[in-house]
RNA sequence: GUGACCAUGGUGCAACGGUUAGCACAGCGGGUUGUGGUCCCGUUAAUGAGGGUUCGAUUCCCUCUGGUCACCCCA
């Protein structure tokens, strides 16, 4: 039965090649599986490699060795939320895509030519979700959310879709966890979403710089549009091709260019700051006074503009500390949304949130060095000697398991010897080793992997006896 | 979507217009029958896909796919 087995998995890894041993025992190997898939996906004349399936574009497996990493970040947002008072939602990944037309903006890079759309087989037009917000939003609305007490804090993390270009920090499928805060307008809910975003850098020991501006509201903004316009109308011709469009479109975004040409223009472009209504710049005054309160650091960015229309008031991004402004990574950014929940159908409703990109703070986790520690060691391993002692092996382990104590073992091996190279790859600190003769003897061998010391006793006793050398109760 | 560079075993590298395609690490198996972390030996495993040039291509050319970087834009 043993050979048996070892052959098996000797043979399990060879399905590439054919041509050099093409001998029987391969197919009397597997006569239990009558899976017909098996047959095809081993075609037997094989010559090359089969083609093996990749990721797509712009999407990657999160390998065991990087799960430290999403934990660490999740270990530092989550708390965070829990402490806010914000609850975790969770949203389809799929939506109709006229959510995202109508709230991110049919003009939007996002919406233009970044969506994961397709018509489905019942005939309807979806798309993976760019951003999670509308998605929110959708479900506020959806569920009579303003029926509870307001503000709703919602609190959500998982993977967003958007078909560009892969680059560094940059992929199609990302992920985001983000705040909102929905059904209230103080600019004290800002400042918290504000200071949220920059404690969770903080508690990740990442620097951070917040950037901050006023988008303003729609009875200030069109103002300010005709006088930004009219600013750049007179210098036409040294704008670049793409902003002499977006002049028509969407002038704010001119702002944002990095064009030299275009760049040069907006320190002499008149400032959003400059032209807000009372309302709003009593607005953002108190944001910035609840900031300074709290003592989050931030620097007044008039370029600074989001590329998602739903924004009003206050938007703002955070950047990597050292990073200018030609930066294209922002680590996370956000602000107020006072016109989307009626955009979308409901009831007018202020709110505002942010978001953060996970991949990109995991970026600059590592390029601090910062290495969140190593999952915990296994206290003790487990090894046995043959199929008797196997059957003594498995409840005792789990007895321990039970017993709070973290227990490793690798059962399908058969020589003490591997064992005990896995026992010591694990870093664990003791073996429990039960062989033959513990088996009659009803005993169990321990062995301290430091030491090298070794111990026998009773296979009843052995639970306690591990309890005290680890000092548990 | 545009441009530049790149693509060899699981990983990191090497090589040449004519091969046994090398090396290291990892993996697996051994170094006498039940003992790890060192050492020694053996062994598994690769030229991304498809065309073309050529007597011959892993090497040269084209296409595709993917990666990296920049632009665009965002997280």
């Amino acid at each position: 039965m043993p050979a048996k087995v070892k052959k098996y998995a000797k043979a399990k890894p060879a399905p590439k090649k054919a041509p050099p041993k093409e001998q029987a025992p391969a197919a009397d190997q597997q006569p239990p599986m009558a899976d017909p898939n098996a047959a095809a996906m081993m075609p037997r004349p094989a010559t090359r490699g089969v083609a093996t399936p990749q990721t797509l574009r712009g999407m990657k497996d999160i390998l065991p060795s990087e799960q430290k990493y999403w934990l660490h970040v999740r270990d530092a947002a989550e708390p965070l939320a829990a402490a806010y008072g914000y609850d975790r939602i969770d949203t389809p990944i799929l939506e109709e895509t006229g959510l995202f037309v109508r709230s991110v903006g049919k003009q939007t890079d996002i919406v233009e030519k970044e969506m994961f759309s397709f018509i489905d087989a019942g005939g309807e037009n979806v798309s993976l979700r760019p951003e999670a917000t509308a998605s929110i939003v959708r479900s506020y609305i959806n569920h009579g959310m303003f029926n509870q007490p307001q503000p709703v804090k919602l609190f959500y993390w998982g993977p967003m879709f958007r078909h560009e270009r892969p680059q560094s920090g940059r992929f199609r499928e990302f992920h985001q966890f983000g705040f909102e805060v929905l059904g209230d307008k103080h600019p004290v809910l800002d400042a918290e979403i504000i200071l949220i975003a920059h404690l969770f850098f903080k508690e990740l020991g990442i620097k951070t710089a917040v950037q901050i501006n006023s988008l303003g509201c729609p009875t200030c903004r069109p103002t300010y549009l005709a006088e930004l316009t009219n600013y750049y109308r007179a210098k036409r011709s040294q704008l670049c091709e793409n902003c002499k469009r977006r002049l028509l479109k969407n002038p704010l975004r001119v702002l944002d260019c990095k064009e030299a040409g275009c760049a040069a223009l907006k320190d002499g472009a008149p400032q959003i700051v400059d032209s807000l209504c009372e309302e709003c710049k009593n607005h953002f005054m108190r944001v910035l006074e609840y900031l300074d309160e709290i003592q989050v650091p931030y620097v007044l960015n008039p370029h600074l503009v989001r590329g998602l229309d739903y924004y009003t008031k206050t938007v703002f991004e955070i950047w990597p500390a050292d990073e200018t402004e030609s930066s294209q990574s922002a680590l996370g950014g956000g602000g107020r949304y006072d016109g989307l929940v009626e955009v979308l159908g409901g009831r007018p409703t202020p709110a505002c949130g942010f978001a953060i990109g996970i991949e990109r703070a995991i970026l600059q986790l590592k390029s601090a060095n910062i290495e969140p520690s190593v999952r915990n060691k296994p206290d003790i391993f487990m090894a046995q000697l043959g199929d008797v002692a196997r059957r003594k092996v498995v409840p005792l382990f789990e007895e321990l398991r039970k017993a709070g104590i973290n227990v490793a073992s690798s059962f399908s091996k058969d020589s003490l010897k591997s064992q005990l190279e896995i026992a010591n790859r694990l870093g664990s600190r003791y073996t429990l080793i039960i062989g033959q003769k513990e088996v009659l003897d009803g005993t169990v061998l321990i062995r301290d992997m430091e030491a090298g010391m070794q111990e026998i006793v009773d296979y009843n006793r052995a639970v306690g006896e591990m309890k005290k050398k680890l000092g548990r109760p």
